[in-house]
Order: C-alpha cells, then structure tokens, then sequence
DNA sequence: CTGAAAGCGCTTACAG
DNA sequence: CTGAAAGCGCTTACAG
C-alpha cells in the first residue's frame, strides 16, 4: 500500500494537519516538526495524492488544451510554450484535438468538467456561443488563443491578422508585383482568413492595384490544399508574378506546385507565407513570412490563466516579416 | 454550488448507491428507477466528478505520454495516434517533453504518480534503470513506444530499427551507388542510432562494399543538423553519391545544404530519410524514406496499455520503402 | 504551534 | 432491486 498523510503523521506523531501544512508550506509548526516530517516523509516514500487534494479545493492542476488539429508546425509550437510554462508553475496539460471542425469541442469540455480542469485554453478555433455558455457554467477560466470572441468579454492572445496581412501584401507591392495571389483559409472562417483576407485587399486598393476576384483562392491551411490552389490560382489567373498564402503550409504546398511545374520559384514565381513555422525555414527555397510569436502566445496563455501576466485583459502580439529566398524583387 | 450525485439521489427519492449504479452501467434497479434518474440528471444538470471517483477508485482515466520534444513531425503523429485512441475510449492525455536528454523525466514521473495516471507510454527515449524502478514502485502500467528495455520485461512497439536501415542501404546499393554516406543520430544513442548504424553497416558488407568512417557523420536528428551533417560529409568524402539519414529532418537538411551549395538532387546526390513524416512529402524533391506507421504505433500503445489489443506482448511494426523522387538510379 | 473533526463527491461491500 | 454507512486521502475552519 502507497503510504498517505496518515502513516506520515502516525510515524512522526503528529497530526495530519500539521503534516498538510508543512507539505502546503504553510505556517504554524516549528522548524523542528518540520525537520521531523520531512524526513518521515522521505523515510517511507510518502508523495501526495493530487486526486484527493483535487477533491477538496474543487480545482486541479491542470490545463485543457483545445485545438484543431496536433499535426502542424503552428499547433506543436504553440503546445511547446504552454507545456512547458505550465511544467514550471506545477500544472499538467491535457490535450484536446477537437478534429475536424470542432466536432469534438463539446465532448472535450465535458472532459476538462468533470476532471475539474483549472483552465482552459482554446485555440485557434471559432467559440461559438454553445461553447461560451458552456464555459460560464463549468465555471473554468478560459483564455483564446488565436481567435478571439465577438461579444462576450473573454480574454485573448493573437496578433493582428488583418494588419499582418496588409504588411505581406505591402512587401510584395513594394517589390515592384502588380498581379498578386491569395491562397486565403476556408472562405468563412472569420478568424484567420477573412481579416487576412481583408488585409490583402485594402494593401491592393491603398497602393493603387485592382482587387480582382480571380486571385484568390479559397484553401484549408494545409499542404495539400495548398498545392491545389495554386494549380486553380495559375490557372485562372496566369499572369501573377507573386502569391501570399495564408500559411506557411499552404505557402510550401505553392512551392511544390511551382516545382513540379518547372516554374522557379522566385525568379518566375515569389511566395510570402504565415506564421512561420518550422518548415518555412526548411523550404527551399526558403519561405520568406510573416512571424508569429508562437511560442510566446502560448507561454503567455498559461500565465494569464494563471494571473502570472503583467498584462490584465486581452493581448495583440507583434509580428514581423521575416525575409528569406521566396521572394523577388522586380524593381 | 454544482449539483453532486446526492442532489440527484434527493430528487429522484432513490439512495445515492443506486444513482452510481446507473452512472456506472452496472446492474440493480428496474428500468423505471433508471429513467427516473436519469430524467432528474438531465433536470438538473448533473455532471459526475471525476476527480471523487479517482480518489476511490485509486486510478484515473488519464495517460501520461513521456517524449522527448513536441516539435517534430514523428511526434505530432504520434501524439496524434494516441490522443484519438485515447479519446474514443474515455481518457485524457497528459503530455511529457522531457527536454534534453529527458532531463524532465523524473519530474514529469512524479506528477504523473501524484496525479494516479492510468497508464504511462514512454516514447523515443533510453529508459534508464532509474526510471524502470521508478515505473513499479509508483505502480502504474507502462508501454514503450519506439524504444525497448534491455534487461526488463516491458511491452515495446517498435519497428526493426536494423532491418530497416539495412533495406535502406540495400536499396541505395540496388541502385548502383557504391559511395553511400549515413547522417547518423548521437553516437551513443542505443535506441535509434546504434541498430540504424549496424543495419547501414551490414548491407554494405554484404554487398561488398567497405565501410568506411570517414562516410559516416552524427547528428541529433533534427533540421539544423543535417545541414551541418550533410556539410562535414560532403568534406570528408566528397566522393560520396548518396546518403541515407536516420531522420527525415536530416535528410531535409541534406537537402537544403545540397540547395544552397547548386548540388542537384537527385541527380548529383540522391537522399533517402527515415520516418515518413509529412515533411517527406513536403520536401523538394519529395523524399524517398522509410515508413513507419507512427500513427498505429500511438493508437496500439493506448490499446495495450488498456489491454485492448489483439496482442498480448511486444509488437514489432512494419516498415516500407516509400519510393519518390530524391534518390536516382546509377544504372 | 498543534490536533480533532468535518467534509470534498464519489464507490462499494454488506444487509435486507 | 435498494439503501445506510464506511472509506478513499486530503484540506480547513475551529478550538485550544
């Protein structure tokens, strides 16, 4: 049998209070009782049972994590920062892929409830109303990741999309292109692609080129999506010198395209990605892309969750270009 | 206050034992009382507490996955494989990176322990006796994913790592190539490097041709590596045709390296990798690598460890060839 | 500084 | 088929 609160406190003869508050760190017992128990508990082996501590404060140590999907560069990095926060301040995470749009979001919350979850964190991923009102009667703290909440007051960490995507625009405008591609996310999805999309077109029309319907193509964020669009894209507008994909995926996907047409990338073709994830740099050529500070959007995730911030309420996050091979100047 | 199962007992007018019966499937109560609670659970909207049952029941339905990082394509897919599985059967993951050189692991060991974890699947690290005496004293049933114990009785899934390397080379060697380089992982390592080694090793002797150190160079299988790998090979054996890299990501900094130095791939170097990751697909060229089924190989662990798989016992996988454009025929 | 006792929300023999 | 009661391993007022 695991030895508990109880065999530390008989075997030290004290009470087991007094032995949860030297394990709590709390105050009232001299050095010397502590001396004591400490070395009982190491003595025995004693460790704490989480669980029953769970119990009684009605909170566990232990973050939900909903995301779309784990396999993508974006997911797995945003994973790292808040796993390895959560490491240090004592939490665990759960993982909650929720797959192919959000289907398993309820399932998932349900989970985080009953295994009485102390945050949550949901990225990346529409909250729908049905999803907020379950938050609110769960009574979980949650922090968005990555989207953000129309009308209700929930906190959250992104970067400003619409502006990111006016600088990609820009970057290709200011490099001489005049008929540029957009490789946009799913056509209705109001998170990323439609302020990218947005983005893109206000650059066009602020630095004087048309907007025009058959530049843009309507992907899944995706590698192979993003291969097919760009067959759509040359096909239906063959004179583009320049396209933005909407990720780094997608952007690769473009690459692949370009390479299997023969088509050099940059001298025929210039790409400017998102996100700029590992595959960006690995690419070849390689991505030139907007950075998102993935890593730190997910460390500081956990610590708003955990009032760890300096900042209260919500955060927009800085982005930049980061400027490698797949881009070429006309001018 | 959340309703708790005494809330749902009072309403109902049945005892609380009868409530937990039919939470639990199990029998004693006529149809009529099971309706009755049931209607009262919807009512009310009670949710069981997870947390209470896992101080009862001594366990919870929760896994621990130990791994080395997060951030590379076998892992995501791993996870991958083992969350869904997880899921579909009632239980929540808890990811471990375990950083460098697993230097997390004890910590991680305990959280798990104190948390009364399920089961525990330990991927892609040496498991160091230290952490086998840690498994049995805590108590808590674990698979090995990728990775094997020497001296110990513990269930594996793995792939043969020497077979594979070997039908790696072989099939380098059908191919006319004579001077083969090998990106190897960290020297010592006993789990990928070494058998992937020896196979590489084999073929070569018994087909004839000289091992040779100079053809032979250690990474630590991600991207930034196989670039430096690819450099110092090309340095000490310039007379080298192909190379085989015990990763995928390797491999992809073989070809980058070849990129930026005008070398032709595969024409002038051919490349085979390791895992079959997505980024196999996604290189330029696509890359001709070993499959593994990493997703299976996550779904079958989670089944073991549940006692939900057909085997009982260690599985070795099957791997294949999966032939695409980075390697070139010399005949 | 210290302890006795109640209570967290369940499950599980045991008795009927 | 059903219920009363003990108990899982902790924390936390409360009293001294």
């Amino acid at each position: 049998m695991k030895p508990t609160i109880k065999d530390v406190a008989k075997k030290a003869n004290v009470s087991v209070a007094t032995v949860s508050r030297i394990l709590n760190e709390q105050q009232g017992y001299t050095a010397a009782t502590k001396q004591k128990v400490l070395r009982v508990i190491n003595e025995i082996g004693y460790t704490p049972n989480a669980i029953a501590r769970g119990l009684v404060k009605k909170t566990t140590q232990t973050l939900g994590v909903l995301l779309p999907s784990l396999t993508s560069g974006f997911m797995s990095e945003l994973l790292n920062g808040i796993v390895n926060t959560a490491h240090k301040r004592g939490y665990s995470v759960i993982i909650c892929p929720t797959g192919d749009r959000g289907k398993d979001t309820p399932g998932y919350l349900k989970v985080l409830n009953e295994q009485q979850a102390g945050g949550i964190i949901f990225a990346c991923e529409w909250p729908k109303d049905e999803y907020i009102k379950e938050f609110s009667r769960i009574h979980i703290p949650v922090v968005l990741v990555s989207t953000y909440s129309e009308h209700h007051q929930i906190p959250y960490i992104r970067v400003n999309d619409k502006q990111a995507a006016y600088q990609a625009t820009k970057y290709l405008i200011d490099r001489g292109h005049q008929h540029i591609g957009l490789i946009c996310g799913r056509k209705k999805d109001p998170i990323a692609s439609i302020p990218r999309f947005e983005g893109y077109k206000q650059a066009l029309t602020d630095f004087g080129l048309a907007f025009r319907e058959e530049n843009v193509v309507y992907g899944d964020f995706r590698y192979e999506s993003g291969i097919k669009c760009m067959e759509w894209l040359f096909k239906k507008s063959p004179n583009i010198t320049a396209v933005f994909a909407i990720s780094d995926e997608m952007a690769v996907g473009a690459l692949s395209y370009a390479y299997q047409q023969g088509i050099k990338v940059p001298d025929k073709l210039s790409v400017i990605g998102y996100d700029d994830t590992q595959i960006a740099e690995m690419a070849i050529p390689p991505l030139t892309t907007i950075h998102q500070p993935i890593y730190e959007m997910g460390e500081r995730a956990v610590k708003m969750l955990l009032n760890d911030d300096e900042t209260k309420g919500s955060i927009i996050m800085p982005y930049r270009i980061v400027e490698r091979d797949s881009v070429k100047s006309m001018t």
